[in-house]
RNA sequence: GCCCAGGUGGUGGAACUGGUAGACACGCAGGACUUAAAAUCCUGUGGCUGAAUAAGCCGUACGGGUUCGAUUCCCGUCCUAGGCACCA
């Protein structure tokens, strides 16, 4: 009987589902586990070869930890909400709803080729009412609540407002807007209800405000930090502006410090942790008050380096302040009018572009430096960012960059603080050491410096310790269609909540998908679409993101009508145990999920503070494009060989096309029907390519589809294939060519069971061998220890080995490879539910215990150690267990090998390592 | 510029705490079976010297160091990929 994976693949498919294999449970005895894959948005284009890879990864640790007894979840879902859809919907009209829904189906029927263990009961689909019910709810939540810093939590809204009955907001301390204005409880009892709506704004977790925000005019929206790559739209490559506008926001900043802190338990890759730590971008530094000369005016400082102090030799302000019109001396009026107005007009691209170029204005006046009581000039420079720290800078030249170079340029003073800096050029060359030219703080290091420094200030009363984070608020809103409409309508322009028993605020059907011809976003063509009848609803929909920050939660209780889950069930599965997924969500998903988590966890919701306990990223499966050279003007191409050396024009080739190197040429001449007629120079009676390794993607026809790798191979294959392919962090290119060692191995392992007639060719009810059982418990070691460490590639090998070594034994017992098709199960589980059939069996092999490995079968009773002379491999040496070093050191010197090194020679040390090494030293 | 990860045969990769570098595959070469092809099986395959499956030398990006012994640890340089980037 032959081994054809396309029939028992769709045969053990179908059983599995019928026999409701994967369903997960919350009343279950066994330890839980839950194994996600990251969110997939359904694009129109399918699945690549590249995207299952970590849908394998986390499949084959789902069906192992299943083996080993827990209880597992292993949902998938789609993230379906999101700009492509809607694109197309503009271009075509036809609904996104419609277009998502098609492309949901594609991901599925691909997704089920590939037989993966999800629990498909608990799909979820964020564009769907019942699931955008409970992101507007947690919406909800979010506004009903503010950041208690005293508490360190967010808390409800309420108990904000008790405080604010009974005192104001004078000792309140929240994570809150900066423009927030300071009141009584007697002014508080004066405000009316927008009055008192707006003030509560700047305490919510999700609010409103006027922002600076990356406008994006060719998608018609605003984008998250997190969505613009060097100025331009991650999606589609479109330039983004900066825009002040009305926008919902939330309050990720309130969390800055506790999302920095959750890095330090869980476990996530270093380089993931540092992206995140880097993005929010702690610096402990110190705010410092310096006077203006002649004025009542104080500017404030923020430093991370408040050693350097007696270093200022200027202050630089922000194009953007406000002081800038008080601080101008009549004198400099023009010039810094001037100045502020080209500063403003350059683009946020052009001065990103442009780092090096100094620019800036004197104001006429001068601060005092509170340390020295030194007059020091002070300029505005569009280097001064306004929105970090204090949007003012103390000017060190001698210790800082940009101050240096903002001194040559305006040639301001340059004095050294560090002791050896005033022999170099650039004195910024070097940031550490003794101070000198500092006051009382001469003589010290730089972090005592900094230290007694704070300490003098906060005794003096000009200056305190401050933490500052780059991190900014996220922006919440989109003027798009195809999106959770935002559960707010607006009384004479105040927002309010609409309740929750009218969730879900359904997305309305409307004509055409684009913005208004006034601008407006689309959901302004809603018809009659008023709160009772009579107040607007927002108009902005949620991000992208907004789905996918809470999904892991409501697979736990997915069809839950009266709640996002209930407490039981997000508390039953916990923590997500292991999360698959790509480092590019590393500042957006991963960040905003752990907010929300925070946050719905300190409201009392879920019962972890860190949903992902472990996260893999998953490598990149790149392109191995194919290139074929033309001559230049003329119709002839040559075999890759031959094409150096000659003025050649590069072609990308269909990889279809190609194997292993070699263009099949008439193939390529009907592809490209206009080289029908050129000339094709062979070599060696081959046409080779050249293959560059570059991303999988149309444009460079690299693309594999795992549909036609199924159909050819079978899904087993691909399973195995991908993860053989090497460490799943690492990228590496997919090469078709090396699939047939797997599938070879599959094949061998099929006709080594199982006869012409579907017999089986194995011997039953003999004793197992030595040696098999040998082979045997090596491999259960191997599989089990190398899936603990998700080594997938080696689990692989180890396969191979095992069976290539069963084949070369005499006796095969069945007992041994039914053995081998549990631990194969994982990686390729219809052939080993077939052959596990085959073999006799009429239970699934899916639900077979993981064996366990025996160490007695792995004792040897001696080692054959490498002998070295000096570090050098010159012989081999078998000892039995236990030989103490002079006995092996007297057999080792009776080996002629070892003899024709050390001849002549007197030996200085034997180095016996047992079961490692014996290494002579002459 | 800063932060992080990584450089091993023609290719993907293995070597888990410093102990026989190149497992397992792909590809390639040769052979067997076959009318032929596919499939399958066998042999060889890091480089150099060599008739050699004798022996030796070199070899894990490069240059040093520690060690009896380094792909593995340390220092420096180069390269590649990712992240951040006037963040005070």
């Amino acid at each position: 009987m032959e081994y054809l994976p396309a029939s028992i693949e769709t045969k053990w498919q179908e059983y599995w589902k019928t026999h409701k294999k994967y369903l997960a449970s919350e009343s279950s005895d066994k330890p839980k586990y839950y194994v996600l894959d990251m969110f997939p948005y359904p694009s129109g284009a399918g699945l690549h070869v590249g995207h299952p890879l970590g849908y394998i990864a986390s499949d084959i640790v789902a069906r192992y930890k299943k083996h080993l007894g827990y209880n597992v979840l292993h949902p998938m879902g789609f993230d379906a909400f999101g700009l492509p859809a809607e694109q197309y919907a503009i271009d075509t009209g036809q609904h996104p709803a419609i277009t998502t829904a098609q492309n949901i189906k594609t991901y599925k029927d691909q997704l089920s080729k590939i037989g993966f263990s999800y629990d498909w009961d608990r799909e979820v689909i964020t564009s769907e009412p019942d699931y955008y019910h409970w992101t507007q709810w947690i919406f909800m939540q979010l506004f009903n609540a503010w950041y208690n810093q005293a508490t360190d939590r967010a808390e409800p809204i309420k108990i904000l407002l008790e405080v604010f009955e009974k005192e104001g907001n004078k000792h309140v301390k929240a994570a809150q807007s900066d423009s927030t204005p300071v009141f009584s409880a007697q002014e508080w009892h004066t405000y009316d209800e927008e009055q008192r709506a707006l003030i509560l704004l700047n305490y919510r977790l999700t609010y409103l405000a006027d922002v600076v925000v990356n406008w994006c005019p060719a998608l018609g929206s605003v984008l998250a930090n997190d969505e613009v790559k060097d100025g331009f739209s991650e999606r589609g490559g479109h330039p983004v502006e900066r825009k002040k506008m009305k926008q919902w926001m939330m309050r990720l900043t309130a969390y800055a410090e506790r999302l920095l802190q959750g890095l330090d338990v869980i476990d996530w890759s270093d380089a993931l942790k540092d992206i995140q730590r880097n993005w929010i971008g702690k610096s402990i530094g110190a705010e410092l008050k310096f006077k203006v000369k002649d004025s009542d005016l104080e500017l404030t400082v923020f430093t991370t380096r408040i050693d350097t102090i007696f270093g200022v030799t200027f202050v630089s302000i922000a194009p953007e302040s406000d002081l800038l019109t008080k601080l101008t001396t009549p004198e400099q009026a023009n010039q810094v009018a001037d100045y502020v107005q080209k500063a403003k007009n350059r683009s946020e691209r052009e001065r990103m572009a442009d780092v090096k170029t100094v620019s800036g204005a004197f104001l006429g006046s001068y601060a005092i430096n509170p340390f020295s009581g030194e007059s020091i000039p002070i300029w505005v420079a569009d280097y001064v960012l306004a929105g970090y720290g204090t949007g003012v800078v103390m000017g060190v030249p001698s210790s800082d960059d940009r101050d240096y170079r903002f001194a040559k340029h305006f040639q301001l003073p340059i004095r050294c603080v560090i002791e050896g800096t005033e022999e170099l050029e650039n004195p910024t060359e070097k940031k550490q050491g003794k101070m000198i030219n500092s006051g009382f703080l001469d003589g010290l290091n730089y972090q005592d410096a900094i230290l007694k420094a704070i300490e003098h200030a906060q005794a003096q009363g000009f200056g305190l310790k401050k933490i500052n984070y780059k991190l900014r608020d996220a922006v919440f809103g989109r003027q798009r269609y195809w999106g959770e409409p935002i559960p707010v309508y607006y009384k004479n322009g105040v927002p309010f909540l609409i309740s929750e028993e009218q969730l879900p605020l359904i997305l309305p059907q409307i004509s055409h998908f684009k913005p208004t011809e006034s601008g407006e976003p689309p959901l302004a063509r809603a018809q009659n679409w008023l709160h009772e009848g009579k107040y607007p609803y927002e108009q902005t929909t949620m991000p992208g993101w907004a789905g996918s920050s809470w999904y892991f939660l409501r697979y736990t209780d997915a069809k839950n009508p009266q709640a996002f889950a209930s407490k039981d069930a997000t508390t039953y599965w916990g923590q997500v145990d292991l999360y698959m997924g790509g480092a590019e969500h590393a500042t957006g998903h991963l960040l905003y999920s752990r907010f929300w988590n925070l946050a719905l966890y300190d409201l009392g919701y879920v019962a972890h503070a860190e949903p992902f306990k472990k996260l893999i990223n998953q490598g990149m499966i790149q392109g191995r494009s194919s290139l074929i050279y033309k001559q230049k003007n003329a119709e002839v191409f040559l075999s890759h060989k031959l094409s150096k050396g000659q003025d050649c024009q590069e072609l990308h080739v269909d990889v279809s096309l190609v194997t292993n190197d070699v263009l099949d040429v008439e193939a390529f001449k009907k592809w490209r029907p206009e080289y029908a007629n050129a000339e094709f120079v062979l070599d060696n009676g081959k046409f080779e390519c050249a293959y560059q390794v570059e991303k999988m993607s149309k444009r460079w026809y690299n693309v594999v589809n795992p549909d036609e790798v199924v159909a050819r191979y079978g899904a087993d294959t691909l399973r195995m294939y991908e993860m053989f392919l090497g460490p799943l962090e690492y990228s590496k290119p997919w090469d078709t060519s090396g699939i047939d060692g797997v599938s070879r191995f599959l094949r061998k392992l099929w006709r080594t069971c199982i006869g012409r007639e579907g017999e089986s060719l194995l011997s039953k009810n003999q004793p197992i061998s030595d040696k098999e059982n040998k082979i045997l418990h090596n491999l259960i070691k191997r599989v089990r220890e190398d899936l603990d460490r998700f080594s997938f590639n080696t689990v692989v090998s180890s396969y191979m080995i095992a069976l290539n070594e069963l084949n070369s034994l005499e006796s095969k017992q069945q007992e041994v490879f039914e053995k081998f098709l549990i631990l194969l199960s994982p990686f390729a589980p219809h052939i080993a539910e077939e052959l596990w059939h085959l073999l006799g069996n009429s239970s699934s092999v899916i639900d077979q215990p993981f064996p366990m490995y025996d160490d007695k079968y792995l004792k040897e009773s001696g080692f054959d150690y490498p002998v070295s002379v000096n570090g050098k491999l010159r012989a081999s040496l078998w000892l039995a267990n236990g030989t103490d070093a002079e006995t092996a050191l007297s057999q080792a010197l009776a080996l002629d090998k070892v003899q024709t090194w050390v001849e002549g020679k007197t030996i200085k040390k034997c180095v016996f390592v047992p079961n490692k090494i014996l290494n002579l030293v002459v």
